[in-house]
DNA sequence: TATTGTTATACTCTATAACTATA
DNA sequence: TATAGTTATAGAGTATAACAATA
């Protein structure tokens, strides 16, 4: 993809570093969000999965993490439950509060997923070598660190 | 934002520039949705009206250049109409095509929206001194280049 | 026959508001 | 009173399938 061929995208088009730093989360996401869907599920559910990997969750804490109602989690929630990749069980300790956690099923297509990522956009990151690679990501990484929250 | 404080997001978690690709994206899009929504308009809708700042547009290219359906497209088109954001005229060549093109609010719509988000990630990119600002945009362009056309 | 666009339908994601149960 | 979670409702975004009009 050259400069000149990202063309339509014309609203973000608004500068150097702030351009590339759009068009390059415009191409990340759309990796994620193919790759999610492949797989059956949305970004938003990915990310709640990813959440539960190593640890159980109450609806609230989930709703927060995101940035979503709690009343959208419980939504996100009970179709995954359907859908057998993870299951609700009342917390011990708080009679209101429930967890949430991955089922075998969910914690296998967790990793599934990471992989099937990881492959996708490793090619793009191949472009650049070993030295450039650790130029960009340390890069990043100062930026991010001076982002939101 | 710390590597540490990045947590929850643990799906992503999968490396090392991949995994601060993959940051730098959700941080990006947020900030992007963030504004659109302040702006009443979902970054779908952004994206269709930064197309159409400088031509006008049938319903299926728009629809191909976002990679959505054409029946999509027409529901987006015909709610942004609905506000008055954008128009929908027969085109005089093509019997069954329709041209769609920016109404003056919608063009100020852009514009204002455009000015924000500059705005709003600035600050993040500040964090980088000139020079670093250009080897990161260098390095992002080249990894943007050997991604999916 | 192929293409352009719309309509009908259905599902997911999202939020707001009202509610129950527990703290 | 405050918090955890659900339900009801509504709207946007998305896709598939069927369709009309035009090429």
């Amino acid at each position: 993809m050259n400069r000149s061929d990202r063309a339509p995208d014309g609203v973000f088009d608004q500068g150097e570093l702030v351009d590339s730093l759009v068009q390059a989360a415009f191409v990340t996401m759309a990796v994620l969000t193919e790759v999610a869907g492949d797989n059956e599920v949305s970004l938003t559910q990915l990310r709640v999965f990813g959440i539960l990997r190593d640890r159980r969750v109450g609806v609230t804490a989930l709703a927060n993490y995101l940035g979503l109602e709690k009343s959208t989690m419980t939504g996100l929630v009970g179709r995954a439950e359907k859908r057998g990749l993870l299951q609700r069980a009342p917390n011990p300790a708080d009679g209101r509060a429930v967890d949430v956690f991955l089922t075998a099923a969910g914690a296998e297509l967790v990793e599934r997923v990471h992989g099937h990522i990881a492959r996708t956009l490793a090619p793009m990151t191949d472009a650049l070598g070993p030295a450039e690679q650790r130029r960009l990501d340390t890069l990043l990484r100062r930026v991010l660190d001076s982002g939101p929250s």
